[in-house]
DNA sequence: CACTAATAGTTCACAACCTGAACGAAATAC
DNA sequence: GTATTTCGTTCAGGTTGTGAACTATTAGTG
């Protein structure tokens, strides 16, 4: 499966593993690390230099001790924050967003522009793309941060750094390159809806590590969480829940098939049973409680608690997770959604996204921070 | 995520790296295997050394060698197939079987019993069972066959060394004991669907390494295999193909769920649609040409391959492949399955099980071949 | 206030393992 | 017969984790 494990490579796991240990518990001692990684104390305090040294770890004064027992008081080690930070940055359909987080997790700089980038030449988005990335790259600079990496969240597949399709920007095989510092890590790409999925993962409220999380938009697609990681599929084409198909007598769709979930409560599809043409329209009719919108969203619903009732049945997740335009009418979708979910199938709780449109942003700032913690000797030679 | 990387993991970790690549090469040289594995001469050595002292390993006589070169000629090495074994029993509906692989994946004993088992005590069959898997046992000595490990096939769910359920043999949380001897990997229990799965990834023909096998019997479950690794979901519940909804219209399944695929494309239904009453008669009106029979089969395979579509577009397989009823209904079933597999999902393949019902004793053997090869290191320390 | 017990963290000799260079082995080419 | 080439082993050297000894620091105890 994986190559040679030599020294290096003994090294560089035993200081993920320390440094998981360390993100996991906040702020724990060297001893505690010790017992929860298996390793012995010479180890951690030989590995915890290493952190500490690169400025991932840092010695917490704030020493809270076993009060009121004996020995000597124990230094409390926590991730140092003023440390590595990672950058995320979306480019999307009418909006184009950069956030960092530092490796704690807390948002350090966050900037949207929101503009239509349908008919724009590639390079022209690109270039503005690159201006918020600086603005960014100067931010971290200022608050003392060391930038680990980056990662791209786009509406669309991506292949190594190229935007491979990306149908509702109508863009193709469009290569990325932005003004970027050298960092650790360097660019990534990664589809919006597998980002989103992380973002809800690593900042989301009392979500699982097995969750399926659907973003609805015009089109309908779903990031799909294994065991706390990104499930992509042989062709990284997996989750697309959108061409599930619902109703096999149902009106063919734009994919060849017929009755697929998009095609019947993808966001036109319930605009147009709606009679609205906004979708602000449809929030306000809906919480007006104008009944065709109402019905027209529930009906949405229950196809979507049919279609993720398959998912269910096949992927046996944790919990199910609304996103996009779904989680800003989950107060009337949701019910439908339970409802039809429950009747086909058992298990899996009905979640609803609370970090809304900055859910892919920040799941593209984690991945970074994700893998500063889980492959810190990669930072610490970029370091030198 | 995996424990602390000492000495001895590092050592487990190279002995299996070095065991997968003799393996997959079938015959190699030493040099090879270090290019192979990007481990230096001197370690292969080492390794080497200890994997043909544990007898999972030899060097063959028959030296092709590069020939017209100059050089020493090399010594090649491959498993020694009279080394280590492993034992697959399946405890189904209507038969009980033991069958045993060696390191090579050549089958070294085979042995089926027929036998309705439904309402039949528990412990009468596992005691029968347990006399199949002694004769094995016997068997593997008399072959100089060491074994390393046992894996029972079961249809249903298993929870450590219990079946939790087995809703087709009206069993729930038997514990199962065998009279086997002391062996590296011990006993292992396992759903039937998922082992069929995995003896058509090893064993199959042309299989790729993403698939979903559908095991069709009178229940529909799938074995989904990601990266050559079984899927199970987060709580082994994943593949429950049988439950896809296929006609939110359609009608009740035992489930509380409408519409199941399985209520609509399982056996029963199949032949409750042909006007028959068991499956041989069917397969032979279907050779027969006769109309009822044939559509019943065709319906059927149409709503399979709505399934499989859902189940790709969630999935993103490299193939699907028909396993069970389903495998020796192809000639007829396949085609419509094909047909609506390609309406409404993009790129698999769509393949039929070369196994027959030997699949999963094959993948239970299998299992325990595959984790001598993935876990030398537990087969050395066993062996003393 | 000294002394003991207890706990945290560091240091250092040691062992396990991989590496790299040197070496021995076995064949072909001239 | 000698040089050349390739294969495999051996051994010194380096990196890393281990375990015991040691230092550091605090609370309790008389």
């Amino acid at each position: 499966m994986a190559g040679p494990v030599q020294h290096a490579q003994m090294r560089a796991s035993n200081l993920a593993l320390v440094l998981r240990a360390i993100a996991d518990a906040g702020t724990i001692t060297r001893v505690q690390t010790a017992t929860a990684t298996g390793l012995t104390k010479s180890s951690i305090s030989g590995l915890v230099t290493d952190l500490v040294t690169a400025g991932l770890v840092e010695e917490t004064e704030a020493v809270p001790g076993r009060a009121g027992d004996r020995g000597r008081p124990s230094a409390m080690i926590a991730l140092h924050r003023g440390g590595a930070a990672g950058l995320g940055l979306e480019l999307n359909v009418d909006y184009l967003a950069a956030l960092m987080v530092d490796l704690g997790g807390t948002v350090r700089y966050r900037h949207v522009v929101t503009r239509d980038n349908r008919g724009r030449p590639p390079v022209e988005v690109l270039e503005e793309l690159g201006r918020l990335a600086q603005e960014a790259v100067t931010a971290a600079a200022e608050q003392g941060l060391t930038l680990a990496g980056a990662c791209v969240a786009v509406p669309g597949a991506a292949d190594g750094t190229t935007i491979s399709r990306a149908p509702n920007l109508g863009w193709a095989d469009v290569p990325v390159e932005l003004p970027l510092p050298r960092t650790a890590y360097g660019l990534a790409i990664e589809n919006e809806a597998n980002l989103a999925a992380l973002g809800e993962l690593w900042f989301g409220a009392q979500v699982p590590r097995d969750f399926v999380h659907v973003s609805g938009e015009i089109g309908i697609g779903a990031g799909i969480v294994v065991d706390g990681e990104l499930f992509r599929g042989a062709h990284a084409r997996a989750g697309e829940l959108g061409h599930v198909v619902v109703d096999p007598a149902g009106p063919p769709c734009s994919c060849g098939g017929r009755g697929c979930l998009e095609r019947l409560a993808g966001l036109d599809a319930i605009l147009a049973a709606a009679g609205v043409d906004s979708r602000g329209e449809l929030e306000r009719r809906c919480a007006a409680g104008e009944p065709t919108a109402l019905g027209a969203v529930a009906d949405a619903g229950r196809l979507v608690g049919v279609a993720l009732s398959s998912a269910t049945n096949l992927l046996d997740p944790d919990a199910v997770v609304l996103g996009g335009v779904f989680a800003a009418l989950a107060p009337w979708l949701a019910p439908a959604v339970a409802d039809s979910l429950a009747a086909h199938a058992v298990g899996p709780e009905l979640l609803v996204s609370s970090l809304g449109a900055d859910a892919a942003v920040r799941g593209a700032a984690g991945s970074v921070i994700r893998r500063v913690i889980d492959d810190p000797a990669t930072f610490l030679s970029a370091q030198g």
